[in-house]
DNA sequence: ATAATAAACGCAATCGATTGTTAGCTCAAA
DNA sequence: TTTGAGCTAACAATCGATTGCGTTTATTAT
């Protein structure tokens, strides 16, 4: 499977470990005590403007760097984030860490991060984990699994904010970011019954998760107010909306009396596979069945014909998500609030719809 | 752009920090001392076998979670891996991230992320921020600006492990994980020849990476063997192997009087883009023009026809990193080695170069 | 000039786990 | 009974930064 390539070891003359500088270097320097280099180097006001100036420039000349394990000991926070969500390797989730990063970097703070890969028992741990590692804030995308939230309980007691965003508990007061699924999902559907769409399938994921819920109820409330049947026929609830239970999908839907002339798909991954399953089989898109999706990966736009999707401000939502953790702290310790931050989606109107 | 709703406050009962067990609790409960709790959780060999078992017992009871912020911080070292990459929302990192948290996770360390977004100086600064953050060990691959390493010195000097993975430095002494660059370009150039084509292209990255620089020198060799001259005019070196300059390089490629027949393409995303565009031009593929992308990224799989390419074992790569960090402690501290894996990759082939 | 106030800085405890050293104890061999 | 090996467990220092409280010095007011 690989070879190993083993060097020459070099000396240990490298390795002699070099003491860091502290503040106790720099009291001794200049005579000074640790406290009030401290206090100087965080710009406290009860220490003279020169003296200041002067122990942040030999601060600077002795290269010191301050050790955040101690400072996170004595305060009993860290300056990093905790992030809990299903699987790293995804378009979206990747965008949404991205953002976050982001925004953490530029305040001071590190991003330590865990996935659950949709699994109960993962997500209770790594919550768990980061709980112990005394992050400063947690944001989470809720596994496939959860339904139950009380391993997130711990944080609320000790006033550790928690910023859950897209996947979000029903009942657990704490700050969300999130999507109007519904209004999404309600819009989506409004597309393709503009585009001449009469039978309307859609691509349900798992009920309990927040977001597939609302895009079910959007695409049903579509219908109704146009006077279209909602026929349960043409829904289909999958667990994962895979490429695979994508496929399997769009060949039943082919199969019936009575096929579907468009789909609303909860994701693209899903819907790119409807639209190569229903190539394959000689069905014209958009003419015959027009498809639209969830998510705007970069497959929708490879895809032929590029598939119509909705797109998430991952990244924003990243970045907004930092913030909430970030301006917790200013907040007065007793008016903890449960805010939700609710983000507008875009439909993109590609090939895959595109009749008129 | 959005709108934000605010609950009403939850009253500040829920908000009472209470205190966390520490060892020094379970002293005082068992009548023991804080070091003979402390060693008989980590199942010190000098303590008292029923001691031992009492303990722990009574730990779980008192449901304790030992503090690593304060094993760290007399330590010197935390139980977390420093990760710094290019660019999180890439299909090939992100599965690096995972397989890095999956096997850090399961040892028990944390994943801490940084991205540098291809900027020298993130990367020196996310380096810097890692160092002071004490992560245990270090995983890099290199932004692309980056030419000088002398922001990784002071991990040699602690002795903290560094590993680079995929996009690695020339002089460094450490760990590597990689892929043989160069076989792999021979053997995607060396597959296309073997479909008949004649004048092949080369989509390359940017010369000072050595990825980039080894899938060239794969794709010159693989030509002179076979006896096909190499044409100046057909290598085409981009910056980053955007969509954009695939396209570019496409276009211009289609103009030459003695246009290619083949392309290999140091990418998936601008192999994509080339399809798409010779497509557009009423180009065949594969019999007019056969294409050979890298990375086996989820688009490959898209677009018409399918993209044969070279896949990497990301995941796998994150695993390895991880392996030689972890392992690094057990080593003796004289015989720090520079050692490189070497990772076998796989030619998938698909639609788009298939002519036989 | 003296009292009063403000500004600048130091002392020492604290956060929680780890560990080298020391000391008490048991039991067996001499 | 004595000596010592072998366990078992405690003491106290340590990691580096922070902070309440107290002290000294400088400044202003009277």
């Amino acid at each position: 499977m690989f070879r190993n390539i083993v060097a020459q070891p070099y000396f240990s003359v490298y390795l002699m470990k070099k003491k860091e500088v502290t503040i106790y270097d720099l009291a001794k320097e200049l005579n000074y005590s640790p406290s009030t280099i401290s206090r100087a180097l965080n710009n406290h006001k009860s220490i003279g403007k020169k003296t200041i100036k002067k122990i942040q420039k030999t601060a600077e000349e002795f290269n010191y760097r301050p050790n955040a394990l101690a400072a996170s000991l004595r305060n009993n926070t860290s300056r990093s984030i905790g992030i809990t969500i299903p699987k790293i390797n995804h378009p979206f989730q990747a965008s949404l860490i991205t953002g976050i990063e982001k925004a953490a970097r530029k305040a001071g703070y590190n991003v330590i991060i865990t996935q659950s890969d949709d699994k109960y028992k993962n997500e209770v741990d790594n919550v768990k984990a980061l709980y112990d590692a005394r992050v400063g804030g947690l944001i989470v995308s809720l596994g496939i699994e959860t339904r139950d939230t009380s391993h997130f309980d711990q944080y609320v007691k000790q006033n550790i904010p928690i910023v859950f965003v897209d996947r979000v508990p029903e009942n657990f007061n704490s700050y969300r970011v999130i999507i109007d699924n519904h209004a999404a999902g309600y819009r989506a559907t409004k597309h393709l019954i503009e585009q001449g769409c009469k039978r309307i399938a859609h691509f349900a994921g798992a009920q309990h998760v927040n977001v597939y819920n609302l895009r079910k109820k959007g695409y049903v409330d579509a219908l109704r107010e146009s006077g279209l049947q909602v026929d349960e026929e043409l829904i289909l609830d999958m667990k994962t909306l895979s490429f695979e239970e994508g496929k399997k999908a769009t060949e039943m839907l082919l199969k019936l009396d009575n096929p579907p002339d468009g789909i609303f798909s909860a994701n693209d991954t899903a819907a790119v596979s409807a639209i190569l399953y229903a190539k394959g089989k000689g069905i014209k898109i958009p003419e015959e069945l027009a498809v639209i999706g969830f998510n705007n990966d970069p497959i929708s736009q490879i895809v032929e014909p590029t598939l119509s999707t909705v797109s998430h401000p991952a990244q924003k939502m990243g970045e907004i998500s930092t913030k909430r953790i970030l301006e917790h702290s200013t907040r007065k310790l007793d008016t903890a609030v449960s805010e939700i931050t609710m983000l507008d989606t875009e439909i993109i109107i590609r090939d895959s719809s595109k009749r008129k």
